[in-house]
DNA sequence: TTGTGTGAACTGATTCACAGCA
DNA sequence: TGCTGTGAATCAGTTCACACAA
């Protein structure tokens, strides 16, 4: 890796901005001033300034930011070049729903083969991808590269299906059970967990 | 607020210890160390008993933490002694998923009406939940009393949706589109973008 | 002993203020 | 003059190490 380490708030907050840029694009907009952008999200134009800088000198003093420049720079950080091949497993109300959102909303990120116990389920088709059942998980993802999975299977399932999708070859699971799982060391998780959002959220309300 | 103020972290961490500590009192475990609980979750032990600190004093030195005692402690600190009423707008794919996931299997919290912009649901009952127009949003939740919102309408309503939603009285919405709402500072966001966990979880890969 | 409770050190992110370039 | 780029200051969260209670 030559390109130098990015905090990881950056990082999380890119695609807020690229989404940003992207329809400010259609708009006919050319530049963007960190002050503009501080306003459409209601952050610190320090903060955007900040983000920038780690990519570079891209902005022009006076002036602002190219979009078009910061678009593909953003793209290329976020290994947005190439395409991301994503498993799911769990293809019930939650399952069912990302699949959809990921394959006709998130360019870039492609659910190629979804998992599920319900015998009824398996060998059906949904939405143009096939569904398996939960031991053929390691045998189909053998031959191609899924890199990513989305672990969203029943609680009691959990663990067990994210040692499979590594057995497959997975490396990053967004993990959206409620289970906190223990994965070895090189595997990364992202746990998307409603009830520490809710409890969060209940928390700021009760102590402003 | 007599209490005192937690770490923003801390309170997010809360709802994954309460999970464990049900697990392990149906199991018949009484009292639990923080080297044990650290294990189980894959953190350091130190995190745990700095963030059990906050609530006073709950350990017994040489033994470990009382786990009934802990389960009181902090569904009082997660305001999880009373109900909280939750509005929805938006039940497609995901609002669909979201409503049945938060009845069903998030105790203290109930989605109490539901809004959407399609006709042909407008007017259905979806789990026991009455779905109304988005028209409808404030009036029908002006009766009532619903601090919560769960924002899982399509890009192009939600920011329109969000302002309803504070008009009928919301306090606090959990912002499921990949919108940007900026509202006025009294009113708690909680945003949660698969873009944004992608990204990280892609740039943690890459970057070891 | 054992395991809590906590100040102190550390690490990471955000904000600030201003120098410097178009 | 306007807006970027950035070091310095601040703030928040985590880790560490150890005193001390059971």
């Amino acid at each position: 890796m030559t390109r130098p380490k990015f905090p990881i708030e950056t990082i999380r907050r890119l695609p807020l901005y690229l989404r940003c840029f992207n329809r400010l694009i259609v708009l006919g907009k050319d530049t963007l001033t960190s002050k503009e952008l501080a306003e459409f999200l209601e952050v610190n134009p320090g903060q955007i300034r900040k983000d920038f800088s780690y990519f570079g000198d891209f902005g022009t003093r006076g002036v602002g930011y190219d979009l078009r420049e910061l678009v593909k720079e953003i793209r290329s950080i976020l290994r947005m070049d190439r395409d991301w091949n994503i498993a799911i497993a769990g293809i019930g109300n939650i399952g069912n729903a990302l699949l959809d959102h990921i394959n006709f909303n998130q360019p870039g990120f492609r659910i190629v083969c979804a998992f599920d116990q319900d015998p009824s389920l398996v060998g059906t088709n949904v939405r143009g991808v096939n569904v398996h059942s939960l031991e053929e998980i390691e045998e189909t993802l053998d031959g191609q590269t899924v890199p990513l999975g989305v672990l969203a299977v029943s609680d009691v399932d959990a663990r067990e299906v994210a040692e499979k999708f590594v057995g497959g070859g997975v490396k990053g699971i967004i993990n959206i059970t409620p289970i906190c799982l223990n994965m070895s060391e090189e595997i990364e998780i992202v746990h998307m967990d409603l009830s520490s959002e809710l409890g969060r959220l209940v928390y700021q309300l009760e102590n402003d």
